[in-house]
RNA sequence: GUGAGUAUAGCUCAGUUGGCAGAGCACCAGGUUGUGGCCCUGGGGGUCGUGGGUUCAAGUCCCACUACUCACCCCA
């Protein structure tokens, strides 16, 4: 039986790297005020083709999409923000507090798997809703950063970019189009395309020839009105103030419709093709029109399959106490259970019939600090041998002597 | 959706002009009759991705299919 294409098991040799992910953006965000939330997995389609946008790819082709039994077309979440959104605007959270929230899941997208880029994958991302200035804009690349730099990454790279807003994107889509209309001949084919449905994207294309033609292209900041503008500038300052490094592309480009204004991707060369580690930016029409008050909202997602790839786990994985068992498990599991109890160490019973040597290999190749034995001999005088595998040294101790002796050890 | 590459042990990979299926690591056991790391010896594990074809003979050559990988595309 085969596991489903794109999908892929996390087995535990990998999980230490997904808790140590998990651990350090829980605590990065909590840190700045920001609340976890929990949403469906399954959504109602049309919040996703209405929050995404029908042109998109996501939703033209990367869908899992499907009926359910009442004949309700539903669909797998292929990205976080729509249904943060919904949550925001059916709890009515706009009464809550906190308005800064993040989320960590799985999303579903039907592509063609490749390095860094999975059917289910998941991401860990945040959203702020109703805060206009610019300095939170600010805020939220600083803290994608900041945990990103806290899991010890780096030779990362911090690209920004202002896709303006409905009232000056038209304009500069209007002008984009008429410049490379001139060029049309010379663009390669998926070019030609994107000409019609969205020339931003040419901005974009990796091919050289239609990259030399879009170096000379108009640039958005020659149209963006000067609400936009003044944002963006300001977005900029605020990040230099706190000290955050950056670049500004004015090719990036957000695949995403509901985007507007200040855009950001946080950029590895480690990855091949698929670099964008995180990416996000602000989204202020989004509320309102999947239905709820006029509100500006703010986020960023990023790629946890592409953060575990390029997290290192220092240390191996070790543990307190493997209890080298040969007579009987009770009394063992008695130990361990003390020890876990009163000294929270960690403890590791072998259940299997093994001879003691064997037992000793794999409690050193568990990176055990003790290991117990527990045989026929130590039975009969009432005592367990106690080895410090680090040292060496082992002595005997009296079964009712155990814990106060190993309490002592750790002091 | 498009293109290229790959598919042999749990993992990483050798395998010559077609001629008995291999190594390293991992696993298990023994050397040490109850004590890890180093060393030595032995062992278990394979429908050579699947299905056809050519041939006395196919892991090897041919065809088809499938999966994986990378790139395009898209995106986190």
């Amino acid at each position: 039986m085969d596991i489903l294409r794109g999908f892929k098991d996390i087995l535990p040799q990998e999980m230490r790297k997904w808790q140590k992910l998990e651990k350090i953006a829980r605590e990065t965000l909590e840190l700045f005020g920001y609340k976890e939330i929990r949403t469906p997995i399954l959504e109602k389609t049309t919040l996703f083709s209405r929050g995404v946008g029908e042109t998109t790819d996501i939703v033209e082709k990367e869908m899992y999409t499907f009926l359910d039994k009442s004949g309700e077309s539903i669909t797998l979440r292929p990205e976080g923000t729509a249904g943060a959104v919904r949550a925001y605007i059916s709890n009515h959270l706009e009464n809550y507090p906190f308005k800064k929230f993040y989320y960590i899941g799985p999303m579903f997208r039907y592509e063609k798997p490749q390095k860094g880029r999975l059917r289910q994958f998941h991401q860990i991302g945040i959203e702020v809703f109703g805060v206009q200035d610019p300095s939170v804009d600010a805020e939220v690349v600083y803290v994608d950063k900041i945990m990103l730099d806290k899991l010890g990454l780096t030779d990362l790279r911090i690209e920004v970019n202002n896709i303006g807003c409905p009232n000056c994107r038209p304009k500069y889509m209007k002008s984009l189009k008429n410049y490379f209309e001139k060029y049309r001949e010379e663009l390669c084919d998926d070019c030609k395309n994107r000409l019609n449905r969205n020339p931003l994207r040419i901005l974009d294309c990796k091919n050289k020839t239609c990259r030399n033609i879009a170096s000379n292209a108009p640039k958005i900041h020659e149209f963006v009105c000067d609400n936009c503008k003044t944002h963006y500038e300001a977005v900029k300052e605020n990040l230099s103030k706190i000290n955050v490094e950056f670049e500004e592309n004015p090719h990036l480009v957000r695949g995403l419709d509901y985007y507007t204004k200040f855009v950001f991707e946080i950029i590895t060369d480690k990855l091949g093709a698929q670099g964008t580690v995180s990416a996000g930016g602000r989204y202020d029409n989004l509320v309102e029109e999947l239905g709820g008050k006029p509100t500006c909202g703010i986020g960023f997602a990023s790629g946890c399959e592409r953060l575990i790839e390029l997290i290192d786990l220092g240390d191996n994985q070790s543990i307190d106490y493997y209890f080298a068992c040969l007579e009987d498990y009770t009394t063992c599991l008695k130990l361990a259970k003390e020890l876990a109890d009163k000294l929270n160490k960690t403890t590791y019973i072998e259940y299997e019939n093994r001879s003691l040597k064997s037992m000793m290999k794999k409690a050193d190749k568990m990176n055990a600090n003790f290991v117990v034995i527990y045989g026929k001999n130590e039975k009969e005088k009432g005592i367990v041998i106690v080895k410090d595998m680090k040292k060496s040294t082992q002595k005997e101790v009296k079964i009712e002597k155990f814990l106060e002796n190993e309490v002592e050890k750790w002091q």
